[in-house]
DNA sequence: TTATTTTGCAACTTTTGATGTTACATTAAG
DNA sequence: CTTAATGTAACATCAAAAGTTGCAAAATAA
């Protein structure tokens, strides 16, 4: 399969809609990620039951922030996109009673077991709020409207 | 794509290579792990440009192991199976200049690489006699032949 | 009420990389 | 010289993410 790129493009899109503070359509959010309107749709229905954007049909209508940025965390956004899968490699089970086969596969779930939890836990640590930070900052660096 | 099984096949081979201290040829093998015996050497070619393994052509020939067990780590077989991509998850990179874009992905791929880190430390750390150790203990306590 | 804008969503197509398959060349044993 | 293996190129299949199309539903405004 592709690589999966929810996570990072809904923290790309809720960033936006945090520093100008206004609805996107569905239109405008794809043309930002140079996609499809109704892959966002798709997407951002996960942010919306999950009760962090709130959607308007009809004309005026579109996407707007709902939770505030500091109580949203970037694991938050990963659970709302679905929990995409974290590893390409993995193991293979064709036959549960080979020994060779056990011993083998818990060594590799282990591993990616400790990997997956730095990873969600390093999620867990950061919030929308952290990043909308360091945006700043780069904006002050740099020359940014 | 799939999830990509080479590294937990390899192991299961060569472990069982090991145990029985016999050649093996591609059909076996390929029985073995339910899958086509062009695939097996596909990649285990790559195993024996490592220098793990060695194969002999022709009638009485097959695979056999070269080197210790105890001189090979599961890092090893990671590379010598080509260094398989390890996410599934992965940033988008639609524009190098867009702020919000670049603090995303500094954020994802910071999360990623520690946990990347941490999966190929356990890698390194771990032998393929390692698990054969692990592999003898469940053969005592259970009736395995 | 009707035209327009926008989300909601089902159904299908495309893409991409791992895996599987076929065919045939090469090599070694007997 | 036949048989049993590996070596490898070329092509087929599979699966999951992403992309598309089409249309229903709802809200706004004239």
């Amino acid at each position: 399969m592709r690589t999966d790129s929810k996570l990072s493009r809904m923290l790309h899109v809720l960033l936006h809609m945090a520093r100008n503070n206004k609805t996107y359509t569905s239109d405008e959010i794809a043309q930002m990620l140079v996609t499809n309107p109704v892959v966002i749709r798709r997407t951002m229905a996960g942010l919306k039951k999950a009760g962090f954007i709130h959607s308007e049909k009809g004309p005026k209508g579109g996407w707007s922030l709902v939770e505030d940025l500091s109580k949203i965390t970037l694991f938050d956004i990963y659970n709302a996109v679905g929990e995409p899968t974290i590893f390409a490699m993995g193991n293979e089970r064709v036959n549960p009673d080979c020994a060779v086969e056990r011993v083998v596969n818990a060594a590799l779930d282990d591993a990616m077991n400790q990997a997956q939890t730095i990873l969600l836990t390093q999620l867990k640590a950061t919030t929308l709020a952290d990043l909308a930070l360091g945006f700043d900052q780069i904006c002050t660096q740099e020359s940014f409207k």
